[in-house]
This record gives structure tokens, sequence and C-alpha cells, in this order.
DNA sequence: ACGCAACTTTAGACATAGTCTAAAACTGCG
DNA sequence: CGCAGTTTTAGACTATGTCTAAAGTTGCGT
């Protein structure tokens, strides 16, 4: 059950359950759709109508404090998130918007621990272009 | 004179030149403060006060539109403009937020052409983190 | 130099994303 | 039950950015 994942998921990080939070987090920690906030908060509406902005703001924000989240600002439009599980690097689409996940080790990066003046905690490739037409089939 | 050069720029880019153009790229085209939109209006105004909002943002989408500069989605609070001289990479310092350029070959990035299904135009590494402080002098 | 068409600038209205506030509603627990 | 602390809520507020319609410039043919 997805719903009892997510409390113990809260619980385990020291955010005290309610309602509204189980039903962002059933839905923000599982998607891959990198949405938005104002996405966020449609898609929860859908199953839990009664649900105001302002506490899915409080939420988003409460998950990425306590790293459940990662709030990703590589979109033109806003800001976005995405569920911190292992990390990845980011490819958009510059027709769509679209934003897609690239595994980790489908591309590396050297020499960052050669960079004297800066103690990097944290990094991501950022690409940009269009999705590759030659592969579609048939045709 | 650098005001000379902007105009030539302009021109050769195909943006016909007005005092409010050129009063915008003596400033963004040659800073390297990543400036927020609001941030290049406040010190275009420095020099040439009755400049509008409106004619900023204009003149940098315009700029960003023929390939003067560069939108970076990178910044916690807003897009930031960069002048899009040779590609480089970005550190992001968690503490205050200051982003710094990081010259394009101190890192390589390996594997990207190896990407099946997209076609990268172009990519950078976003990196995270907080500045040596063993490296300041005096102080 | 004149005058027109096309382009640029402007102030302010509007839109959108996000935060803050103060009151109401819940929760856990003695 | 009842209290203290936490969470939720609506709506006001702020910041960033776009749009509009009118006014101002510019380029250019005559």
């Amino acid at each position: 059950m997805r719903t009892k994942d997510t409390e113990t998921t809260l619980r385990d990080t020291g955010i005290q359950p309610s309602a509204q939070r189980v039903a962002v987090g059933d839905y923000v920690l599982h998607t891959d759709e990198h949405p938005s906030a104002d996405l966020v908060w449609k898609r929860v509406r859908e199953r839990f109508p009664w649900i105001s902005r302002a506490t899915v703001y409080n939420t988003l924000n409460l998950f990425v404090e306590k790293g459940l989240l990662q709030r990703l600002h590589l979109a033109e439009d806003s800001v976005i998130f995405d569920p911190k599980t292992d990390t990845h690097h980011h490819f958009i689409d510059e027709e769509s918007g679209a934003i897609h996940d690239v595994p980790w080790d489908r591309v590396q990066v050297c020499n960052v621990e050669t960079l004297r003046e800066f103690e990097v905690h944290d990094y991501q490739v950022v690409m940009r272009g269009t999705l590759k037409s030659g592969r579609r089939r048939s045709h």
C-alpha cells in the first residue's frame, strides 16, 4: 500500500504525518513528471479536493528541508520538485520543455575534486537539446 | 570605448541599436555578477535613470533570443543572465547564493554523445557547495 | 527637409508564483 | 475532558514578469 509507505517514510524522517502531508507525499514522492508546486496542488486535489494552496507549499518546503525532495531550478517557468532517491542528471527538451532523467552512470564528470577554491557538495549535468527522431520505428 | 563596442555588437547581431539598448548592453554584456532582470534595471538606471522596467525586460529577452545572453535558471530566487561568451560551468555557493563561473576545461564530461535517445545541443555542470575557507588570504 | 511607416519606449494594468498572517481546526496526552 | 503545541486554512501581500495602448523615434523615399 503506497499510503502506508508514505506514512512510514514521513515518520522515519521526523515529520508528523497528517492526512494532507500523506496525500502530498503519495503523489510527489513517487512521481517522475517533475511537477511544479501548482501541479502538485492540482494532482493532490484530485483525491483530496479541500486541501489549500498554502498547505501544499508548506509541505513541499518541509519535504525539501528534510531531504525527501530536491528543488530544481531548471525549467523556464517555475521551480520543480524531484523525489530525492538516487542522484541523476537532467535533460531538457527544448521543444516541449519536458524534463527527462538521465541515470547517474550514463555520463561521467571528471576533476570536480581538483577545484581548489570550491568544496562541492553535489553536482549534476544539465543538458538541453531535442529528442532524436531517427529512433522512431516503422515508416 | 565600450559603448562603441556594444553598438557594433548589436548591429552585427541584427539588433537596431537605441540609447536604451546600448545602455543595457554596456552593462549586461560585460558583467560577471550574474544579475537578475531587476538588478540589470537597477544598474542601468544608475547611468540612465529614466529607462523603464518594461524596456529592460524587453531588451534582455531580445538579447537572449539573438544569442547575446544566456538565461540561467540556477538561483533560488530568480532567473539570471550571463553574457554568452565562451561556455562554462557554474558553481553555486549554498551559503550566499552567489554564482561563480567555472572554466570549461576545469572539469570534463564524458559519454554525452552516447545518449541514444537525446540530441544534446549544449550542456553544463551545475555544482553546489561552499567556498573553501582555508584559501582566504589575510582576512 | 518633409512625412509616413515601422519600430521602440513607456506607464501602468495584469498575471503568476510564492510567502505571510492570524484564526480555526486538529492531535497527543495528562 | 481539556490544554498546549502543531497543522491547516483563506486571503492579503510581495515579487517577478508580460501585455497593452499610446506616445515617441528612426529610417528612408521623395
